[in-house]
DNA sequence: GATATTTGATATGGTCCATAACAATTATCA
DNA sequence: TGATAATTGTTATGGACCATATCAAATATC
């Protein structure tokens, strides 16, 4: 497997990558073949993530929100009142790493940390007036600008079906 | 979207985490409604990926092989004569990271660097008979261990198609 | 009430990704 | 031809993300 992540300045697109050469005269190096590669569950996989997460960025540029801070603000918002450690192990993220994250939430207003009055050891997590704003914002965004390409390129059954079999696979693979 | 990649031990499958408590006797704290979180595609996108690479590196043990290194290999194999920038650049590595990489798979005699003699600059890259010998055995046990887990999962028909719709994704996306 | 556990936090190290810069070599072209 | 530009592999460096150990405060357990 292995693509980075680049944006769009630097590397070029892994694909036709080789290619990038003089398109004035001589002899066009021929593209390399890949073979094998192009059936690699990993490699295809991690490759359409990259570029999923690329565009999810290009959409909310305006907001500044990254996939991993719109989960956040997502799980807090259905799950209102539950504190760090909960809401971070649901999403796979360790405590430690979590901090600096709600750090930067906490610090642009998005949301707030409550110390529990029935635990004193605990945060508990809520949207703010602003937070809930964005994230309204943000979800518009997403389903006009990301998703959507989604249907435009597969299909709206195709996306759904894709959608169930990657779930299939997060879960029980 | 989020999701860690943690292997085994430490964090707990982001799914059903926050149930980790007590399976002893009193109050289950309720699961967290992942929510339109689970219809993402980005989030799912991710932590099936993960879940995938974590899966082929279980299958790799004992080759100790990475699906990066894996996907040098295979496209050294099926490219022979080329040099580190083109096969560094089709898989979407940037050169200067490239040179560990290499470095390790010269290191375990699995791949060389041959000065070219028409241009002394550029290194060409070849497996070594070892390399062949691994990456031999490392495609049984990819297609064998892992890629067959697909099949096992989502069946021929369906497996063909999420490659497809995932390469459609990362080619036009 | 002594001990163990949990919570949020800090410090720290690893891996991967990206950019700048450099020497050696080759291409360009005046 | 010779000066200049471009390319190749490389090093150095910084950032983002991930993981572990450890800590103090608070709570649970016995």
């Amino acid at each position: 497997m292995t693509v980075s992540k680049t944006a769009e300045k630097s590397s070029e697109k892994p694909a036709d990558a080789a290619k990038g050469r003089k398109d004035a005269g001589e002899v066009q190096a021929e593209a390399l073949q890949l073979g094998e590669l192009s059936e690699q569950l990993g490699y295809v996989l991690k490759r359409a993530q990259l570029k999923v997460f690329e565009n999810f960025l290009r959409c909310m540029a305006s907001l500044q929100l990254t996939p991993a801070q719109f989960s956040v603000l997502l799980l807090v918002e259905k799950n209102p009142g539950r504190n760090q450690t909960e809401i971070a192990s649901t999403l796979g993220i360790l405590r430690p790493n979590f901090v600096a994250m709600l750090d930067n939430l906490e610090s642009r207003d998005l949301c707030a940390r409550i110390r529990s009055t029935n635990d004193r050891r605990s945060h508990i997590l809520v949207l703010t007036d602003k937070g809930k704003a964005v994230l309204a914002r943000a979800k518009k965004l997403v389903a006009t600008k990301h998703e959507a390409r989604l249907n435009d390129l597969l299909g709206q059954a195709n996306r759904e079906a894709l959608i169930g079999m990657l779930s299939k696979i997060a879960n029980e693979f």
